[in-house]
DNA sequence: GAGGTGACTGCGA
DNA sequence: CTCGCAGCCACCT
């Protein structure tokens, strides 16, 4: 726990987010236990990229399902087109029936 | 050591 | 309903 630092640790659960299904940073931040902190987790996905293996940034967007950080991909369709490729449906930037796809490790993790 | 930043969130007007 | 402001904390320069 506290030898990971606070990137690993959303690293980690960002890795646990299934294929198809999405998560927001607040609900990272709360599982971590930072709920205050949600922009860290954001902050956090702004290194993903430079971290092995890679991690799946598109599935975690923020409270409302918008691909906020989609422009920290490279290209503002990329994150849309990674989501999409994993069976997530995803229209003008924002997830649809994000609340049915929602994965939230508090919950998840807790069964 | 101190200051600034940020892919968020919640509440108020 | 939409827009704006303040709080929050780890990492970087």
């Amino acid at each position: 726990m506290d030898k990971l630092s606070f990137y690993d640790q959303v690293y980690q659960v960002v890795r646990l987010i299934p294929k198809g299904r999405v998560s927001s940073y607040g609900a990272i931040a709360s599982y971590l236990g930072t709920r205050g902190s949600s922009r860290m987790v954001g902050y956090a996905m702004n290194a993903a990229h430079t971290t092995f293996p890679p991690v799946p940034a598109q599935r975690v967007v923020n409270r409302n399902g918008l691909l906020t950080g989609k422009f920290h991909f490279g290209s503002a369709d990329m994150m849309q087109q990674l989501l999409e490729n994993e069976g997530v449906k995803v229209n003008n930037d924002k997830i649809v029936d994000f609340k049915n796809l929602f994965w939230d490790p508090a919950i998840e993790l807790e069964l």
